[in-house]
DNA sequence: CACCAGGCTAAATGTGCGCTTAGTCAGCTT
DNA sequence: AAGCTGACTAAGCGCACATTTAGCCTGGTG
């Protein structure tokens, strides 16, 4: 049997639930209102149900049109998941870069982090799609997104790196740290929720906390950190 | 990609086939063989492809049978996902509670921290069905995995509790800093490849240093109390 | 008013899947 | 040998889904 209802999303159209923040801002603007919101209510069903779970008609319906309706806007199911996994990591890494320099290294990284947790936190819904649901991708589409996900890996990484050259850092395992870092940015998407204890700012001062205690030579610092790298 | 030296562990002898270490050994012991093997056929397919996505055909034809004789073993496909969550659930509890008390409430933290990250980088591949496709399970089902999933949320809880308790820890806050602590544990299911350069246990021994790093104060408070002994 | 374009719908198409059914076959018991 | 048991297969049932098609309807343009 089919299996749960996907829960009763009779939702009409009424007030829509804010709590998402505002997916739809997130959207290119060349975008006509209509496949924005196509998009918007596909970021809710994929992260509600993943994408092979959605049907066409689960996103459309709660937009108010017709199944067929996604294909005036859409090549494919697969290309809204695209579109929305593409735009996720494009403005994820926008709020990467958008941070000045900063001449301190800690700062510098502390401030890469507070962003970077702060936007998933405040983008779960959209971010636990971006997470989850890549491999529903179609293998060009994937490769594309891993670009991009280098990108930000390679953003941090440097930021290790540079604390690291200046001695601020200790001499910490770079590409351990930075996973641990990115683990912990990109795993909130997963149990985050918009009315829970902490605010996405909180969340990432917190995290950055955490992040400049990793590379701070606290405690044994000694014994794992590669001061002679394993053959 | 990943790239990055390969470590020199190692491994065994060969390539290949002993790499997800020993699936098959997961499985319940009043499983017969055959279904034993559906069932690490079934983790394959589940975490290359998504629960949605693997057919049961794939998951038959991978050890050599037609897709209706996956019926004389389970009752639908649905349990077959189930089997594998609740045993990856069921073995990881058992790692964590297998522990001695172990005294002083670092070394209790850092035994746990150890022991759960080395059995998810292990059994990484179950893992990642086991974290990814949990929104694939009945309500009820899902329910009982929930169950098993608050109970090692509760030890590592407790282990930070008690540190703190003891004063072995700084006054953090205890939710948070748990979070943090399964984040690190959790997302390696979905970067951790066996050939890559840490072992299981090598990871374990890092992300229980961060661990401990987490909770013993923040930086500026206890940047030179190396040595042990609290105040 | 005639015409057109494009957003949209209902219906149709075709495919693939989960699961069932009926039957085969090997091995065991008596 | 005959009969039984249970694992297994081939075939098929029913259905749900992504995508297509043909046409409607609205609003803009001469």
């Amino acid at each position: 049997m089919d299996g749960m209802g996907a829960g009763a999303r009779t939702d009409g159209d009424g007030a829509a639930p804010a709590s998402d923040s505002d997916v739809s801002q997130l959207w290119d603007g060349d975008r006509g209102e209509v496949a924005r919101n196509l998009l918007t209510s596909g970021v809710r069903c994929f992260a509600a149900n993943g994408f092979h779970a959605t049907t066409t008609r689960d996103i459309t319906s709660a937009v108010g049109l017709s199944p067929g309706a996604l294909y005036v806007h859409f090549r494919s199911k697969e290309h809204v998941l695209f579109e929305i996994i593409h735009t996720g990591h494009r403005r994820s890494l926008e709020v990467l870069d958008d941070g000045e320099p900063a001449d301190d290294a800690s700062e510098h990284l502390r401030s890469l982090i507070r962003r970077f947790v702060a936007w998933h936190a405040h983008h779960h819904v959209v971010a636990r799609v971006c997470q989850y649901e890549l491999t529903a991708l179609s293998p060009p589409h994937y490769e594309e997104i891993r670009e991009l996900r280098r990108c930000s890996t390679a953003t941090f990484h440097d930021a290790v790196v540079r604390g690291v050259a200046e001695r601020s850092f200790a001499d910490v395992d770079v590409h351990r740290v930075v996973r641990a870092m990115l683990s912990l940015g990109v795993d909130l998407v997963r149990w985050y929720r918009s009315d829970g204890p902490d605010s996405p700012e909180q969340l990432g001062e917190f995290y950055a906390e955490l992040a400049l205690g990793m590379v701070t030579g606290t405690r044994s610092q000694r014994r794992f950190a590669a001061s002679g790298d394993s053959p």
